[in-house]
DNA sequence: TAACAGTGGAACGGATCGTTCCGCTCTGCT
DNA sequence: AGCAGAGCGGAACGATCCGTTCCACTGTTA
């Protein structure tokens, strides 16, 4: 039975690959023109404009999935019953899918739909539980935005080589992470909420 | 006397305002347009093209510039006996100064001149120095490579506001000093000097 | 008042990039 | 066997952007 083979098998092949060489190119160069894309994908550009109305759509798709990937391992993280342990699951879990350089750098290159308006909320509050839960055993004068900076933070280690990469972050966010539990009240003034998400309104 | 007044004192005037404006700019954008410090600098065009051969000229002065600032700090913090303060000053300093975003950012965007690769020697020694001072005192498996990444680190620390941004790094850079003072043998293999350097060299 | 350093900004030419379009291929059906 | 059309590659197009040049103008200096 070949009812999914051929031309229509190929077509779901390159779903996949444009979907995973867009990530990889906009990782590299949020500005990246999209024909670098089709060419990583080893498609041609109709490929891609069957696929997605535009750049645009493309970009939004790529920024969505990663917010739903957020929301999935904060959900995941949140059934550890340890609650440290739940929250450094979530954050090594967000980081290691690189899902923050991608949502950040890809900010306000596109206008969101409103159900991805409704998933931001969603995986702030979700994310929002998880600190609370972790909040007593941090630095006096941590705050829920000081996670943000810390995604963003490790978000910032970037080698050539996406593997060592992602070794490299599993180094610095332990020190992130030890660094916010020991040692006096943090100084200085704490982030607010709106200052860290005004790239989303611009 | 108006030995240096009139025209003389605006052309030194542009001088200096040309440059912050660069620095802003590009701190801003690393691609953006000469236009754009033109405009910020409140000149034309012209004024710009009289100090600088190109854009690549200015993006190399303004590199330089940032890494004789970085030496500056080393050389001066080196001073201090004690041998974390010293380090702990130079740290501060050169985050403060915003030299690590503005060099890293620009890398690669310009042919640096021999006196550059000189210069650029001479920081990293300054700074090695200065790292082995404190060696003793960090966790095991602390090299000096991590020390480039904890500035990368705070060079992404960022808000629309720069004096919030100079706050929010003075905030994380303890974060991270004291994580990389406290905790057990950091995980993973260590960075290595190439691996932080290749911006350079492309 | 003549010469000119310094300047503003329009204009030019090249490059880039998103999008469209056309011709081709291969498939599934008759 | 032959046909209709989905899916595709990539050239071509048009718009935009940007670095650089150029020229007219202005205030200063000698």
């Amino acid at each position: 039975m070949t009812s999914t083979a051929g031309r229509a098998r190929q077509a779901a092949r390159n779903d996949e690959s444009i979907l995973a060489a867009a990530r990889e190119v906009f990782l590299e160069d949020s500005r990246a023109p999209i024909a670098a894309v089709a060419e990583r994908a080893g498609v041609g550009i109709s490929a891609l404009y069957r696929r997605y109305a535009g750049k645009e759509d493309l970009l939004r798709t790529l920024c969505h999935d990663g917010l739903r990937l957020f929301i999935a391992e904060a959900e995941s993280a949140q059934r550890h019953p340890d609650d440290w342990t739940a929250f450094e699951t979530f954050i090594r879990g967000v980081v290691d899918a690189d899902v923050h350089s991608l949502t950040v750098h890809l900010a306000g290159t596109f206008t969101p739909t409103e159900e991805m308006r409704a998933d931001a909320v969603r995986a702030n509050e979700l994310a929002l539980v998880l600190f609370e839960r972790v909040q007593p055993m941090l630095r006096r004068g941590a705050v829920f935005a000081d996670i943000t900076m810390l995604l963003e933070m490790s978000a910032a280690v970037r080698v050539p080589d996406p593997e060592r990469t992602r070794q490299l972050r599993v180094r610095y966010v332990d020190v992130l992470l030890d660094g916010l539990r020991t040692g006096a009240e943090l100084p200085g003034p704490a982030p607010t909420v709106q200052e860290l998400s005004w790239r989303w309104s611009q």
